[in-house]
DNA sequence: GATCATAGTCGTCTGCCTGACGATAATCAG
DNA sequence: CTGATTATCGTCAGGCAGACGACTATGATC
């Protein structure tokens, strides 16, 4: 294990970020366009260089900040509402991931509430918001004439894969599906963020049941609201609990 | 996002080893005494530079193999004998996480079975297996005479204990405890790993009836041993199925 | 060889949780 | 007022886990 700091390759580290959020009952990733080469007007995950004296988390809360506005969560604080979870992915590091130079790229995931304003800076031909479905579909299902048919740059394709199946199995055993909520939301609105990242139905009296009766989960904020239609529904905040035990298994297939 | 290959900081590249065994019923990992500052004589997790022209996960295996003769599995082969399961487990890029230069390091998790002969290469004198409590007592409660006593050097004891944690959330929901065991085990020996890589007892009958009733978990190969004494019990292959559903939850504290 | 300790294996019972689904409640759109 | 929509409560059967009794097959000991 020789350790002279002359003796070692030179690797450039960046953070790439797999930012996820539920809009119109379709899980959603955040895609920025390329404006130079290699992968030129490809679209991409946003992400950047590590600086040189930075730690990783914030240089990914940095990327988030700058493509989203949106703060990444600090247990010690209290919530702010542009608060989002923000966690490392994985570490990619295949010597011809980029064909330039020898990137090492440590993922982080980012979920988020569904933003009603567009992102803070950038411009909006740029940066959007795509259902990973479309992000993902490297035979152009959505149709040749969607921009979106070509594939992600680089290994962004498998990152974001891997991102989401991270979130896909986490909401099982955590209460992380309310990252996806406003400060305030109904079961039911927690119901459909379940059904959009799983991609399945899930039956509401059975759904209610389960988030209502497991201690921690959901305090009630004395609230109801009827922005979804029907009866009124009860506001809730996410409890302390973030360990679901029982887990809340997806269904089979 | 700038891309000018001479515009960003140089890293180093290195991966981390948390190899984790179970001897004598308690869970031990692979540590190295490091010969040479900073914390020369401390005891460490094994690792090293990642070259040039390769990736990380070949880096990794690479390291295991130096370490500890074991090879990273690979699934499209047959397991041969000395195969050890390895997978990513996160990066740790602290800018002060070694003193001497900025140090971006991809933790890598290995499970093996227990080794009968001692590591090929490297002396018995600077590479050990030591019971994760040990490693991870930063208070000296082991006793100031053990060399254990000091904590590990750089953040291996924030690896390790990571490691470990992923370890015992893994078995609960994948096979993979059998990657502790032989090739061939039986219901008790896979127990035994259970118990101590979470530290507790399990009712032997219950385990029974659940591991022989998941579908795919245990082929039987039709032999018997004696080898852990009392009645001769089936010996067993690891099945195919590497998900088991519904999980082996742990018992609550 | 009888006895004992040890480990393995098969069953039983009870309680909890889940999936399926009926029923009722409270709102809004016509 | 009627119907559509969403929320919420209840019921019931099946599956699974924890607790634990019973029996089996070996080696060790007397």
């Amino acid at each position: 294990m020789p350790y002279d700091p002359s003796a070692f390759p030179a690797f450039a580290v960046t953070v790439d970020l797999v930012v996820l959020t539920v809009r119109r009952h379709s899980l959603c990733a955040l895609a920025v366009r390329r404006g130079e080469p290699p992968f030129k007007g490809r679209w991409a995950l946003p992400g950047g260089f590590v600086r040189a004296d930075e730690d990783l988390a914030a240089a990914a809360a940095r990327e988030l900040a700058e493509e989203t506005g949106l703060l990444a969560q600090d247990p010690t604080l209290p919530v702010p509402p542009n608060a989002a979870h923000l966690e490392q992915l994985a570490t990619y590091g295949d010597p011809k991931r980029d064909p330039r130079m020898r990137v090492v790229s440590v993922a982080h995931l980012a979920l988020a509430p569904d933003l009603p304003a567009p992102r803070a800076g950038g411009d909006a031909h740029s940066v959007r918001w795509a259902p990973v479905e479309s992000l993902l579909d490297q035979d152009g299902a959505f149709g040749r004439d969607s921009d979106l048919a070509a594939p992600l740059a680089f290994d962004h394709a498998r990152i974001l894969a891997d991102g989401v199946e991270r979130a896909r199995s986490k909401i099982e055993y955590s209460s992380l599906a309310t990252a996806f909520c406003p400060q305030e939301f109904t079961v039911g609105e927690l119901r459909r963020v379940y059904e959009a990242v799983w991609g399945v139905a899930l039956d509401p009296r059975n759904f209610h049941r389960k988030v209502t009766g497991t201690p921690g989960f959901l305090v009630p904020t004395g609230g109801t609201t009827t922005r979804q239609g029907g009866r009124p529904a009860q506001l809730f905040r996410a409890g302390g609990a973030t360990l679901l035990n029982p887990p809340m298994l997806r269904p089979e297939v």
